[in-house]
DNA sequence: ATTTTAAATGACAGCGCTGTCTTATTAAGC
DNA sequence: GCTTAATAAGACAGCGCTGTCATTTAAAAT
């Protein structure tokens, strides 16, 4: 144990050091029936003397299983993506495998995809906005045959796990809520486009405005790409109008933040003459100031199950597992929305 | 094309049907030399047409690479890790590798190091904050015999690569810049006392602090734990004191910003009243208002030499390879911090 | 007492590659 | 023109497991 490389102990040290089978080794590993209690004992006790543990890369090559799932994103930044990893990780570490991370930045980047779908096996993916509503990648994925499971997707795909907030509802009951706080000029800011939730968040608000008997104005939906700085531009425009909004509602928190921010900095106090109302509850929202009413996502929640499912981890499993999983949102009321004076 | 599990072409499909020997299709993926340009052209073509990659499993099984990184990391939150998660991803995809992340909650967590280590044959693995100073895991590494970086380490391993900026030093300029701006009493908010940096940052303050003949005054150094919470206890406990601070120095951007909260919260004015200085240069270090005057530390950079370095992708190499870099951080100044009244 | 069934184990091939060694061919060196 | 070295290729074993099938032993059923 001085130095050098160790080699590890594999499968057949243990079971020569037991007197059993490479086989019934392998049973003990992998929770198999029909092996003795003092066999089993006795394989256990060698494994931890040795230190043993079955090598992924072997048991991926010779078995079924690989033990390894795919977690696919656009891009890692944001509270978002580190919710969904921590708690993808969470599953991972309880039923013992392993998470690869894949960045796909371009999207239909189908020569990744297949890079990577070719020269890994994975017991399942697991794709986050906005891939997981890229059809490209959806194909490719159902042609390679790997369980697939999708966050907040937008798009239908009836093969493949998926999990989800109503966007339309929620957005429609911030709306609701605005206009019950007696606004009626309510800006509304896109999230980018090439995520399936912008549309819907948009039209949530259009109908909720529209069920309300208000007009929605062309200038008081602006662009927005789900970034800072995009809210900021948008606040930016929203504020040079003439007829200036009372509420703004920002399809997600890191825009609303950019939008309180250009507020402060042009003077306008927020709440009293502007309103912000964001998305998804960021780590953000509760610590910009004044902290953020917003739609809470249960996105932790959302990885988990997502996980679940296409592990099939779940005791429901088979039929429950294709039924899209809608989760439950929540308004959360805090300090950037006030009544209109 | 229809139906089923498709079975990937394997390395002899293309061997077969280019008329070589499987090795010589080994070779060609990984760019050995000894293979004429026309089979190498032929056999490309087939590899191309059957969609081949060569299998991860087994390159790791039969090989002495494994194309497998490892990220451990202790919690995966924040700007921070998300930044040294993108910053490798990177990098991986650029050499054709893959990243596997895994978590080590409690430090000392020995059992499921070694279970990580006997079962994965990694590349090499990176180590970020606070596991980069475990000494359990930097022992069972070392045994191990994987290569190591670490980001931000603080304690020494020669065998290991390690990146990190002059803690020390950082906060020796950003206490001295603070007494620049006139402040004599300047309150310090510890980091997590499981970071190695966090000792070094406390250091860094109180030696500057000494050195222009200020009194460290011991209910001006308070705890905290890098969280926004803390930040915001820190604060509670702070202001309640008789002789306040005119300046604090918290150990991250967190931490300030709830510091920050707190004291707008409480009526007093930042800056007027009270600077705040953080440390990262975190996302919401620009987001907050105002602004926070912080260090930056260029986790991108750090992350990226890291895994050159362990991985030797640099033409360097070798004694450079153990050689500790030492990156640049910067004070940035911006408007949470004040002249004096 | 005898067939049936379940429980407990092992033999063995093979997953898809790479490392090592050998062989054939060509270029270079004297 | 003949040895040496470099280049180009292939044969083959084996990495560390799991799947399949065969076999043995004990318990249950007839």
């Amino acid at each position: 144990m001085v130095n050098g490389k160790p080699k590890n102990a594999t499968m057949s040290d243990v079971a020569r050091l037991a007197g059993v089978s490479m086989k019934t080794v392998s049973r003990v590993f992998n929770n198999e029936k029909y092996v003795s209690e003092d066999k089993k004992k006795k394989i256990l006790e060698v494994a931890a003397e040795l230190n043993f543990r079955p090598s992924l890369q072997a048991r991926g090559l010779a078995g079924s299983k690989s033990y390894i799932v795919g977690l696919f994103v656009d891009d890692p930044s944001g509270d978002y993506i580190c919710k969904v990893l921590r708690s993808i990780l969470n599953r991972c570490e309880a039923i013992g495998c392993h998470l690869v991370v894949e960045v796909f930045r371009e999207q239909g980047n189908e020569a990744k995809l297949r890079q990577v779908l070719n020269s890994i096996k994975f017991d399942a993916v697991i794709l986050s906005a906005p891939i997981c509503d890229d059809m490209v990648v959806l194909n490719a994925l159902r042609a390679s045959g790997v369980p697939t499971a999708r966050i907040a997707a937008g798009v239908t795909a009836d093969d493949m796990v998926k999990v989800a907030i109503d966007e339309f509802q929620a957005a429609f009951e911030m709306t609701e809520y605005l206009i019950s706080m007696g606004h009626e000029k309510i800006a509304f800011v896109k999230g980018d486009p090439n995520h399936a939730c912008s549309v819907d968040r948009e039209r949530g608000y259009i109908r909720a405005m529209q069920t309300h008997g208000l007009r929605v104005k062309h200038e008081m939906v602006v662009a927005g790409m789900f970034s800072y700085d995009s809210g900021r531009a948008a606040a930016e425009a929203l504020l040079a109008l003439d007829d200036k909004p009372t509420a703004v509602f920002a399809s997600n928190d890191e825009m609303a933040s950019g939008i309180l921010a250009v507020a402060r900095e042009r003077g306008v106090k927020v709440p009293e003459e502007l309103s912000i109302a964001g998305f998804d509850d960021d780590a953000i929202a509760s610590i910009v100031s004044p902290a953020l009413t917003t739609v809470k996502q249960p996105v932790e929640e959302m990885a988990r199950a997502a996980f679940d499912l296409v592990m099939k981890t779940d005791d429901e499993a088979e039929d429950t597992a294709l039924t899209p999983s809608i989760h439950g949102f929540s308004l959360v009321k805090r300090d950037s929305v006030a009544k209109l004076a």
